[in-house]
DNA sequence: ACGAAGTTTTGGACTTTGTCAAAATCCCTG
DNA sequence: CAGGGATTTTGACAAAGTCCAAAACTTCGT
C-alpha cells in the first residue's frame, strides 16, 4: 500500500488512525486475520478496539480496497493484492498461504459448463495440500 | 446411498440408528447444514442431539464416505456425491448451492504453476453469482 | 441368548469469530 | 475553532462447532 491516507481519501474515507493503522498492517501482514492484524495495529498504535478492526476491515472491503479470502476451517483473510485474480494455496496442516498466479488467465480464470442459469462474477480457487516443513515434519 | 447399514459396516463402524438417519438425511438433502440434517433426522427418528449430528457427520466426512464443503458466510454443507471431484456454483444471495462438472477434467482438475513445494490434493473451486430468482428479484 | 468390553450418544459448558446497538469521541467543513 | 455527522468504543449477543464425563448402546465371545 503506497499511501494509506491518500487511498483513504480517494475513496472518500474519512482519514482516522485506525483505518490508517489497519491498512499498513494488512500490508506488512498478507494473508493475516482480524486478531492477527489487530495485535499489529497494537504494536504501532497502542490500542484499538476488536470491533474498531472489524469496521475498518468490512469497510475497506467493501470499497475494494483489500481482499477477503475465508479458507475452510480458519478465520477470515486479509490482503493488499488486488485486482490481478490471483488464488490461494493453503497447508491443511499448518494453514500456512501462499499466493498463485491464476492457473488460466485474465479474470475470470475459469466458466462453468452449465451454470443452471446463474450469473456468475467469480471463480474462487483454493488448493489444498501440504506445506514443505509440514511434510518433513509427519514423514 | 444404496445401502446405508452395509456402507458402515464396510467401514467397520458399528451400525447405530444415528449414523444411518443421518446418513439418509445426507442422501435426502444435498448441500445441507448440519442443522437442517438434524430437522431431517427428527422427522425420521424421532430425535438427536445436536453433538451426534456432529460427531456423525465428521466420522462419516473423515472416512470419505460424505464429502464436506464450506463456503464462506455459511455453515459446513454436506453431500453424497463423491469421488467425481465436481465443483460448486453458490448464490451471493440466498446461498442457493448447485453442482458443477469439473471444468478441466478428472482430478485434480487443475495445477498450481508455482507451488512453493506444497503437495497439493486438492483444487477447490466454488463460483460465486446470482441465481435466476434473485436476478429477478433485485432487478 | 447373556454379559463384558469397548463405542457411541447425550447434555451442558465452553470457544471462536463475528455482529448489533448505544454512548462517547473524532474528523471535516464552514 | 465550533457543530454535526461519521467513527470508535464498550458490552451484550449470536451462530457454528468442540470438549468432557456420564449414561446408553453395539458387538462379540460363550
Ligand atoms: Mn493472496
Ligand atoms: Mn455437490
Ligand atoms: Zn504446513
Ligand atoms: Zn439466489
Amino acid at each position: 500500500m503506497r499511501d494509506p491516507e491518500a487511498t483513504l481519501r480517494q475513496h472518500d474515507l474519512p482519514v482516522t488512525a485506525q483505518r490508517v493503522a489497519v491498512l499498513r498492517a494488512v500490508s506488512r501482514h498478507p494473508h493475516a486475520t482480524a486478531d492477527e492484524l489487530a495485535e499489529g495495529v497494537r504494536g504501532e498504535l497502542g490500542s484499538i478496539s476488536r470491533q474498531s478492526v472489524y469496521n475498518v476491515l468490512n469497510v475497506l472491503t467493501d470499497k475494494g480496497i483489500i481482499r477477503r479470502i475465508q479458507p475452510a476451517d480458519s478465520a477470515a483473510l486479509y490482503e493488499d493484492r488486488i485486482g490481478d485474480n490471483h488464488h490461494h494455496l493453503v497447508c491443511r496442516s499448518c494453514g500456512r498461504t501462499e499466493d498463485v498466479n491464476c492457473a488460466v488467465g485474465e479474470a475470470p480464470c475459469l466458466k462453468a459448463h452449465s451454470h443452471h442459469g446463474f450469473k456468475i462474477d467469480e471463480a474462487e480457487v483454493i488448493y489444498w495440500g501440504t506445506c514443505p516443513a509440514c511434510q518433513k515434519k509427519r514423514r
